[in-house]
DNA sequence: AGATTGACTCTTA
DNA sequence: GTAAGAGCCAATC
């Protein structure tokens, strides 16, 4: 829970930003900074991650582990970073379970493949065409997602 | 209240 | 190619 107001601005900004991720798709921390305007601060975009709750009974969040796609945020290298033990496996289950590849380097680092399923838009979906003269916000947001992937690696 | 940590990344050497 | 330093700042000790 963010200590200040400006701080729950930013915390609201990364989760609404990580949500705009297409499923199947990853992108980076450093990424997600630059997107809200804050290229400096990539690791506050992962203090906001390691504080997103889970969507446990009883507790009553916007935001939560289930609506917003954590684990499709990684490192600038497409790399799952080990924040305790299982916790890297656990994002590589998730990646995998919408259809993203995830490998493992000769240091047995889990990573994937930026090229293939990267997503680094020079701005947010919810931005794009709008002007100045629009400013922020931000209103209901529906869920429910039916997607048709289709495979294709290509040479 | 002061020091350290950390779901990061970039620049230098 | 690897290693170290700087920047960032809320959370934590």
């Amino acid at each position: 829970m963010p200590r200040s107001d400006e701080a729950e601005w930013w915390f609201n900004a990364v989760y609404a930003a990580v949500q705009e991720i297409p499923r199947g798709k990853v992108t980076s921390y450093g990424h997600i900074a630059r997107l809200l305007g804050q290229p400096q601060r990539p690791r506050q975009v992962g203090v906001c991650l390691k504080h997103l709750p889970s969507n446990e009974p009883g507790t009553s969040h916007y935001y939560h582990s289930d609506n917003v796609p954590w684990q499709r945020v990684l490192n600038a290298k497409g790399m799952i970073s080990h924040r305790g033990p299982g916790s890297a496996a656990r994002q590589a289950a998730a990646l995998r379970r919408e259809g993203v590849r995830v490998d493992t380097d000769a240091m047995g680092e889990m990573y994937v493949d930026l090229a293939r399923y990267g997503w680094f838009p020079d701005r947010l979906p919810s931005e794009e065409g709008l002007t100045e003269e629009d400013s922020e916000d931000e209103d209901g947001e529906g869920e429910g997602e039916s997607e048709s992937e289709s495979e294709r690696v290509g040479g």
